[in-house]
DNA sequence: AACCAGGCTGCGC
DNA sequence: GCGCAGCATGGT
């Protein structure tokens, strides 16, 4: 049978290239598999698991259904998904004007052209991934990260090649802390993971519920009310899954340590020379964090 | 081998 | 309110 492709113009300022790198950085990434050109990836619609095959086709983005066979409303769905997960209907201009108008940053509109911040749509997803990386070397929080999605979530499997979801709240909230602790997570990230898996599933939080939320002030709160989201990790999600232009992870090594490498502050407490830079930037906070971050991997 | 990892909580002041 | 130990273990 023929395999069903869906396509979508690139917008401006937009290299998929760019996001391929980023997608297809050194780490043992469990959700997607990246070959020279495309990025495939299980995504869940509504009950129903689905594999797509994500490529670039000249003016296009082609979108493969490799699995699944989508209805009208969940071809939108996943179309939707791509959109989102590589934040396709942002106009990044403005963007580029603030960055070409700072010296030490200017470089990174030709250098990172067209790069996307590449999200996670998924909330419970991004808000387990922050707790899983807090505090742990990335490469270490990979590696918890795939025991649990390997142990707990659904699988397709295309070409002899198994594709993994990230396990339902629904599935996590019934796990023991003990089950974790074996995972090697520590006591505490897995009371956390467990908490907040209870809150997804018995309705208490979800992505809605949080957008239906009048200000990013209040989202913050309503996220760092559960035990384990401290302000970095309510901002990394909400940067991440809810797309808030404006905010910051505050205090992030990584971030702290680009702002040093460019020059822009000498010391990590020099937190007035922050706030200058990102009154620069308002508006696009969260996009000037993803391109520093983008700036401390060697190509 | 010490020191740092995409921090957070709970305690003592 | 602010500072700080403790968390658990892998990387460098």
């Amino acid at each position: 049978m023929k395999k069903q492709i869906y396509y979508i113009p690139k917008p401006a300022l937009f290299s998929f290239g760019e996001c391929m790198w980023f997608l297809d950085r050194r780490f043992d990434e469990c959700l997607y598999r990246i070959s020279k050109s495309e990025v495939r990836k299980a995504v869940m619609i509504n009950e129903d698991a689905f594999l797509l095959g994500i490529t670039e086709k000249d003016k296009d983005i082609a979108i493969t259904i490799l699995c699944g066979k989508p209805d009208a409303l969940q071809r939108i769905a996943l179309l939707n998904y791509v959109a989102d997960w590589f934040d396709l209907s942002k106009d990044l201009a403005p963007f580029y004007k603030l960055l070409s108008a700072n010296k030490q940053l200017a470089y990174m509109c030709s250098e990172f052209n067209g790069l996307r911040l590449i999200g996670i749509p998924d909330l419970f997803e991004a808000l387990c991934w922050s707790i899983i990386g807090q505090q742990i070397n990335l490469t270490f929080a990979y590696k918890l990260k795939r025991r649990m999605v390997e142990a707990y979530g659904q699988q397709l499997v295309y070409d002899d090649t198994v594709y993994h979801l990230f396990p339902e709240p629904e599935r996590l909230a019934r796990l023991a802390v003990s089950e974790l602790r074996a995972m090697q997570f520590s006591e505490k990230k897995a009371e956390y993971v467990i908490t907040i898996a209870e809150a997804f599933a018995n309705g208490r939080l979800s992505k809605e519920i949080l957008q239906a939320l009048p200000s990013l002030e209040a989202r913050q709160k309503a996220l760092t009310a559960l035990k384990g989201i401290g302000i970095w990790t309510a901002n990394y999600a909400l940067m991440k899954s809810l797309r808030e232009p404006a905010s910051i992870p505050q205090g992030d090594v990584g971030l702290l340590n680009a702002l040093e490498n460019h020059g822009i502050i000498k010391a990590r407490t020099e937190t007035e020379k922050i706030e200058r830079l990102f009154k620069k930037f308002k508006g696009w906070e969260s996009y000037i964090v993803f391109y520093l971050w983008r700036s401390l991997a060697k190509k």
